[in-house]
DNA sequence: AAATCCAAGTTGTATATACAACACAATTTA
DNA sequence: TAAATTGTGTTGTATATACAACTTGGATTT
């Protein structure tokens, strides 16, 4: 079995992120640039970045280049149910909190997540969830302004903010990845929870047709809530 | 967003085996015959017919040609406890260390879970699944003795638990539920993570045709290690 | 000062070509 | 007859080229 190029260029790639010479949000060197490292041409190259695109190493964008993928998340394919139905589901009386709505700099990993520069400006909600006065869900959601230009002039106590956005942009992709945090100050005000308290933090970019669309983090009590996923064959 | 030559040959191919044109095993038309009939090159007939191998429809066999995949193997669920691939995939090393391997006696939780009485004996094993070298993920796992017999007499280290149970049992639904707890002493221990961090908790019940296999508890370091969950609509 | 345009860089799609590696059947040879 | 060769078809790798779609930053124009 002999070694192929591309599989040469791809060990590279995959070395220098192992190596953490790159790391998660990171720039990839292009299609070009390994081409002429390594003097093969450029739809060579171009099938290494693919094989890690595929293995989920990198995330590519047309126009911008490559970049490392946040290497933290698995992949599998887990079914997140919708907060507001379960509550209704089970005969409890949902109700929200909207602590915030306003324009907002990104920067950082949200800047990053959004693929936008440091200090663009997107619409921002804070909004805590309750079921039966029990605060289950605080939702911080960063929105993309082009795509949603009427954001800020909802009132999310009447539709949750997922359910605006599926109305407005239709979604075509939801990816989620679900990490455990302690409780900090303000998760401890927002959520009624003792300090440190471990809790769910699900992060979701949510894309339609047109592209990326918003960036949520929506944070649950650990020990008062179970997301739940099953599948039958 | 237009529709490319390449993702029309794509479904052309799909709908042939999802209508039962093609079924398993069966052949499918070659780079060469789609690129005639499409009237495009071979290469974007490949890239077509890459695509679905790449989807898990179809098997490609050098100097053969290629075929339906088998296609009652192919449940994304399978991918769902699969951490050795993903380890794999991201071009990380996997190892793991089986701490436990015994009977035990199920009470409380577990035995509630399983549907058993207080003090009934179930198989346990208690293992550690590591991703080069890092702890990512304590499992323990109670199972049912008259399901999987042999169960204590496996080697952990050769195979995953949940693939020898996906052989043995094949699995007809899977339920889990995600929560985040502080770790505790135990789980500083396997995971080597400070106390009281936040941790992701994954029970999960297993079924079977004949009904329950097992019931697990997956424990990973809330910080180290993300779940990732996506899906396209 | 603001808007527009343009050029360079990047990924995505598509073509045409060539050769390599492999499977398989038919033919030829020992 | 048995073995070797040949030919055809298939997938795999690699190159060179062209254009499209998109981003970004700088230059130009308004």
């Amino acid at each position: 079995m002999s070694i192929t190029r591309y599989q040469v260029i791809r060990t590279h790639v995959l070395s220098l992120v192992e190596a953490g010479q790159l790391k998660s949000f990171d720039r990839v060197p292009s299609e070009n640039e390994l081409a002429e490292q390594f003097s093969v041409s450029r739809m060579t190259a171009r099938k290494a970045l693919q094989s890690l695109l595929d293995s989920g190493v990198i995330t590519r964008v047309r126009g911008k280049g490559s970049f490392v993928a946040d290497l933290q998340v698995t992949g599998s394919s887990l079914r997140i149910t919708n907060i507001a139905e379960d509550v209704r589901a089970k005969g409890h009386t949902f109700s929200s909190v909207v602590h915030s709505l306003e324009e907002f700099n990104a920067s950082g990993d949200v800047a990053r997540r959004l693929l936008l520069s440091d200090g663009e400006a997107v619409f921002y909600s804070d909004i805590v969830h309750f079921d039966n006065n029990l605060p289950i869900q605080w939702e911080r959601r960063y929105v993309l302004r082009e795509q949603v230009p009427e954001y800020l002039a909802q009132d999310f106590n009447l539709r949750t903010t997922h359910d605006y956005l599926a109305q407005v942009a239709p979604l075509a992709a939801v990816r989620s990845s679900i990490s455990a945090i302690n409780a900090d100050a303000k998760a401890v005000e927002r959520l009624d929870v003792v300090p440190q308290e471990a809790c769910l933090l699900v992060e979701r970019l949510t894309e339609s047709r047109d592209g990326i669309v918003a960036f949520s983090q929506l944070i649950y009590p650990g020990t008062r809530h179970k997301l739940g996923a099953s599948y039958e064959l």
